[in-house]
DNA sequence: CATCACCTGTATAACGTTATAGAGCCGCGC
DNA sequence: GCGCGGCTCTATAACGTTATACAGGTGATG
């Protein structure tokens, strides 16, 4: 069905190889005889077998990026940008979604996947330092997000205690003292959530504020459900909170709507803040106030280094990059930005 | 870098030709012999080298979704459930972006990519019946969402005008007289805006009220934001509407959003309708009642039959399919469902 | 006992590409 | 005039798999 190097070295009376030189620009190839080549390529449409090609070359020109969920607004937008910093630089991006589920990163880290992509990008929740030092597969890997230090990875993310930081700051600033987080995990393995909640008790302790455990609302996972869930249990308290820090932005409008339910108002009674800057939260009502990273240096970034990485160029710098984030003021906490 | 069926012939000690037959089933073996290369397959920790199986078989395992934008949640819940989908039938889900623009689409129709997937579903936006027809690329093709009808491919799809017909028909049924739309397309190249233009038309025909052509609103694209200005705009008029149906769920959610901002109540002044069944709606301030469509029965027969086609299987029935879709109601036209 | 069919397993030629070794040719210097 | 290096180009062997044709052995049939 296709037209392949033989077709156009017959046409352009060359052999095989000068055309294939001609397509990769790999050995030098006279003026005439290229001229001759690439007329017949343009006659006929060729576009090399990519199978082939990497059969021959050892690599598929894949690469996956694994998150926890597609349905993340987060990731979404992560995806759009690594998507087509992956085009630009030759690679087809696959997406890959391992629900949260330890089976899933396990089989991205060491699975038969590893036979068919060049490289993994992953954001890991279930599997630790221990799992990924274990790994065996051979193609490069670089984390993003948080949940795994001291690995011989690249790793991109943001400071997370920084980012509590200025959140809870933000917040103090406007005057509130019984600040509560969502988003705490049970277990040892999502270490993201212990860093927000590190920042957390950091900054409360900077601002001279008490940390009271009662106001750290433990959940499952991170959507929208979990922050309704948990904010309904923080009102129910005797004394509830007057801010909600949420571990992100669907948690923190989760929080919103239980708000909603429940009569209080926000940013009056309380006020809201999330991470990760999605669409979503300049639109609910109210607007929502968050820490947004920088997504298109994270995707770019990720993408770039991985590729380095498959084509054995030295990359310079350290392995573990933070990139930067900052506040976005909006009215869930009552002074928008301009 | 990997073991191959050489190193698990040498082992078993049989030829290659058997390990083969093992592997894949294709010709019989006899039982001891099959456990003994079973055993070492096991040992060595062998699988296959996808890049090679397919350049023997001519496919690469590689299906594509294409779609307009990865950050509208509808396609991000949709492809979630492709690539579980693909991956139960031994293929791999590559995402593609086309950012709604006529190039990109017609670059997956018939471009390079086209060498390296095994088929393609297409949520077409810019490209109509005739660009889908002068296709030259001879993979399997399944079109889903609207836009394109009369052509020699599968389509899946929900009836767009019955959908607008019960939207309507609910916001009539709550009192509703002045009803708007949102999200009528400039071009006669989003058909799916007409179709569900002309099923408003309809519905309000058959309640006996006036069409209003003011109170259609056109948008460039079909965001939260798109949503918000034509809003705006609807409000601004002179004699503003007493209930809004979206051309989707981010468009009625911008509306929600310039409805709030302007101090109008929903449902009591204005009440609201989407489409898609988004998550997002279950959390808005109100709640989004909103048309359903079946995402996974959408995701699930894509994938299928555009696999049946790849496999060259007989496919039953029609080429076009209709899915079900259901209408939700939530607080926005304040009569939640139970 | 010869013929035939059948069943297992084997040898080998593809699939389309790239990398390696080398062939031909020309001009330059000794 | 001969050898040598440099420049183009060519022939060919891989890469790892699958499909085809075939070989060898066994049992049944005439």
């Amino acid at each position: 069905m296709g037209v392949n190097l033989k077709d156009i070295a017959q046409r352009a009376g060359v052999s095989l190889a000068t055309v294939s030189n001609v397509v990769n620009g790999y050995r030098p190839v006279g003026e005439r005889t290229r001229q001759r080549v690439q007329q017949a390529i343009d006659e006929l449409g060729y576009s090399p077998n990519l199978g082939a090609r990497h059969l021959r070359r050892g690599r598929t020109g894949l690469i996956a990026l694994a998150v926890p969920e597609l349905t993340n607004p987060y990731f979404a937008e992560l995806a759009e940008i690594a998507i087509s910093e992956a085009a630009a630089l030759g690679y087809t991006l696959v997406m890959e979604n391992t629900a949260a589920q330890r089976e899933a990163e396990l089989a991205l880290l060491d699975g038969s996947r590893q036979r068919v992509i060049d490289g993994l990008i992953l954001s890991p929740v279930r599997v630790g330092r221990k799992e990924v030092l274990a790994r065996t597969a051979g193609s490069p890997l670089v984390l993003i997000g948080e949940g795994v230090y001291d690995v011989p990875h690249d790793h991109i993310a943001i400071d997370n205690v920084a980012a509590s930081h200025a959140a809870i700051r933000h917040l103090v600033a406007i005057g509130r003292r019984r600040i509560a987080f969502i988003g705490a995990t049970p277990g040892g393995d999502r270490q993201s959530a212990h860093l927000r909640v590190r920042g957390y008790r950091e900054a409360l302790a900077a601002a001279g504020l008490p940390y009271r455990p009662r106001l750290v609302a433990r959940t499952d996972a991170f959507g929208r459900l979990d922050g309704m869930r948990a904010m309904r249990d923080l009102l129910a308290l005797g004394d509830p909170p007057d801010a909600v820090f949420g571990y992100n932005d669907l948690i923190a409008i989760g929080a919103l709507r239980a708000l909603a339910e429940a009569g209080h108002r926000v940013p009056e009674d309380v006020a809201v803040v999330g991470i990760d800057d999605i669409e979503e939260g300049r639109f609910t009502a109210p607007t929502l106030t968050t820490i947004a990273p920088d997504k298109r240096e994270i995707g770019r970034l990720a993408v770039r280094r991985l590729v380095a990485r498959i084509e054995g160029a030295e990359v310079e710098g350290p392995l573990t990059v933070q990139t930067p984030f900052r506040l976005l003021r909006r009215e869930s906490t009552g002074t928008p930005d301009a």
